[in-house]
DNA sequence: GAAAAGAATTAGACTGGGCTAAATTTATAA
DNA sequence: TTATAAATTTAGCCCAGTCTAATTCTTTTC
């Protein structure tokens, strides 16, 4: 068995390895983890004793076959957790993060396949972030057009939001976003700023170019709920 | 903040604590949490040192009137959980212990809050055990008639059984017996044997008269579902 | 193709929770 | 009342996961 820590290490590296495509080194896993680099490298020389992960020393680490599943299998529980939280009690997609993040290690799979389940086996959590089927297979993240790939005028619905940002999250919850909800875009500054209007708010939304860039939306037409 | 490990302790204490109505020996104590008896001493130590327990060298331990909330906290999330399972997970209560013993530390007051809304405030467990409320009052434990107090031809409602024994409780599940489940009494031997016949099961069911003593159950008009 | 800078690892220590074996205290019984 | 038995605690060890300080690779840069 492992610990509720080593599971994390290994989604971390999930996460990591999918980002850079890469393997992950030793000082990029220790910001990711908040800890210090020597703990990094006593818990990955246990993670490849077991055959969890590879590790080239000094060059990095990367998740095994054996390893993969298992990253998958949290990946799956926190996602569906996120999504239950968010469905049947009522919490807010900025709050569901922390809650998911510590039940992800002590929920069986019959928990999570019952929960699945209860939910009509969703594709995505709150964030829009695929959810491994019981069979541990995920769909490719949406990385397609973004709320700045769009032009005013044109209406897009919210697919995928960065699930990193509690504060963005909030507010953008606080205004009317979230996956699912359409907005239009009503003004993009030169200096970087993009104004949204989302369905059924009082009032539109600013956000940096920067932040806008990192939300996923495709036109309406596509992809119905 | 406490581990898990210390709050398990603390919930133990509490529980033999109930039962015995005097300060908790580490012997008994080791032999509930399934450690050896140093263990106990030096966690019974730090859990002193932290004022959650009291502790008379040589003497046993008892808990502080820090301790108990604590307790009751825990006590609250497990039972909470184990109805969530029960009820909306279609587990059976046979297979609800471990999944909420495991739980009952990770989840937070704001979940357990949230559950319990939904169930709409449960007084019991699946096993009859009563659930403090959020502001940790637990109403007494349940230690009117049991089944072997009454006589054949008597029809009373299963009304609590103890939680410890999976195999019992599986073997009453199987039987159609569950918590509030009415029986009738059809035979009571003289070398102990109770047999039981439950509303809706197809045959009847055979207890050893300890057993028996062990279930609650009162006659049907009162205490109504 | 060195030398300096940066990244990673090793060394050694600490904390939490467990264990075995030895010592000590309390309870029982002669 | 003393001797034995039983319960408890102490002493000293182990493993997991973290840390800081020191060392060793790698990569840059001149
Ligand atoms: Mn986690
Ligand atoms: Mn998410
Ligand atoms: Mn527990
Ligand atoms: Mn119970």
């Amino acid at each position: 068995m492992l610990s509720a820590i080593m599971e994390d290490y290994l989604k971390a590296i999930y996460y990591l390895q999918e980002e850079t495509d890469d393997r992950v080194r030793t000082s990029v896993l220790a910001e990711y983890m908040d800890v210090e680099q020597p703990s990094v490298t006593s818990m990955v020389k246990k993670l490849a004793e077991r055959d969890l992960v590879h590790h080239e020393p000094y060059k990095g680490v990367e998740l095994t076959d054996t390893g993969i599943p298992i990253a998958l299998e949290i990946i799956r529980h926190h996602r569906l957790l996120e999504r239950y939280l968010t469905d049947h009690l009522e919490y807010g997609w900025a709050e569901v993060h922390d809650e998911a993040d510590r039940l992800e290690h002590h929920i069986s799979n019959q928990f999570a396949d019952r929960i699945a389940e209860q939910l009509g086996d969703p594709a995505v959590d709150p964030h829009g972030d695929p959810i491994p089927t019981a069979e541990l297979d995920i769909s490719a993240p949406k990385c397609g057009e973004t709320l700045a790939d769009h032009h005013v005028g044109d209406s897009v619905r919210i697919e995928r939001v960065p699930d990193e940002d509690a504060d963005l999250l909030r507010y953008l919850s606080d205004h009317g976003i979230h996956r699912g909800t359409e907005v239009e875009i009503v003004e993009v500054t030169s200096f970087g700023m993009v104004t949204l209007d989302p369905d059924g708010a009082d009032e539109p939304v600013a956000l940096p170019e920067k932040i806008a860039r990192s939300i996923s939306a495709q036109p309406l037409s596509e992809n119905p709920s």
